[in-house]
DNA sequence: CCGTTTTCTTGATTCAGTCAAATCAAGGAC
DNA sequence: GTCCTTGATTTGACTGAATCAAGAAAACGG
């Protein structure tokens, strides 16, 4: 890696602080890690470290574009450092791993609405709902029958 | 109408409640509230009831398929009545507003990414996130600089 | 090395949503 | 029509994610 998490922190205007270079090594290794496990790793490494300093670095790194923030429907929210290129996500119904997806063909159509009600779309968040491998492998029988997580809705494919 | 809410209700094997006909309703009126505003518009109907028992209700709608809940990342869930016809949803960064949105042209392609990564995607869900019509009247200027609200990611148009 | 400014820590607080026990009503049986 | 069983609602306490605020500490330009 040429440029370093210090260079991008100051980069991007901020302080290159222990607790931050502590959360950037956190997602580096944890690609969809939620706040509780961010906190978790980074104590490894600092281990004074509190939730609310945690939810500042992830606030700060938000802000200025070197993180993103995803909100899957019924989990805490989760962060990751991919940012700008345009990728989707896979989610688990049943035991909450993520998975980045590329932009899918004819991901182009997905930001054209047939009708966008007079809004101005600026974004188009994908995410495509199902079950991992090893959540197959362990439960192949309730695979049909999602417990406690049905009718979530949308496209069916 | 031909078939009431009643019929409906029995028809998914629940009960026929006036906790239930009266969140129903609201939700035929507001295709877009949360759990709070169905609150506030049910007791019109029903002055005792309680924010549990909109709940409750709510859930068992949407256990039995007559309702969807919808999580816009960094709002209360919404509900609404329209199930099973794959539309998506259209939310304004601004004032949270949703509107529905048929399925775009291509949107069989996006049930399809291009690598599944091991997983068997049984849903697609897409939100399209910008400003609604009012919210661009209001604050023109602001448009470009959403407050309190940028780098959610995601594909950018 | 010092001072200013940002960032972190500590603690309290909000808000959406859930859980559990007790009461009450819906709808079938009689 | 009345009783009874089952399912729904009420009431109240509780969880868990996330935010806010004030003081302490660290970063970094001078």
């Amino acid at each position: 890696m040429e440029t370093t998490w210090a260079d991008r922190l100051r980069a991007a205007g901020l302080r290159v602080t222990r607790p931050r270079l502590s959360v950037l090594d956190v997602l580096a290794e944890h690609p969809h890690a939620d706040a509780d496990a961010i906190v978790t790793g980074a104590r490894e490494l600092h281990p004074s470290l509190s939730p609310q300093a945690v939810y500042g670095v992830l606030k700060a790194l938000v802000a200025t574009g070197l993180a993103r923030r995803i909100e899957p429907a019924g989990a805490p929210a989760l962060f990751e450092l991919r940012v700008g290129d345009n990728h989707h996500h896979l989610v688990c119904r049943s035991c909450g791993a993520v998975a980045d997806v590329d932009c899918a063909v004819g991901a182009v159509a997905c930001l054209t609405p047939s009708d966008t009600a007079g809004f101005v779309v600026d974004e188009a968040e994908v995410v495509f709902w199902g079950l991992c491998r090893d959540c197959r492998a362990v439960a192949p029988a309730e695979a049909a029958q999602v417990p406690e997580q049905d009718n979530r809705g949308g496209v069916r494919a």
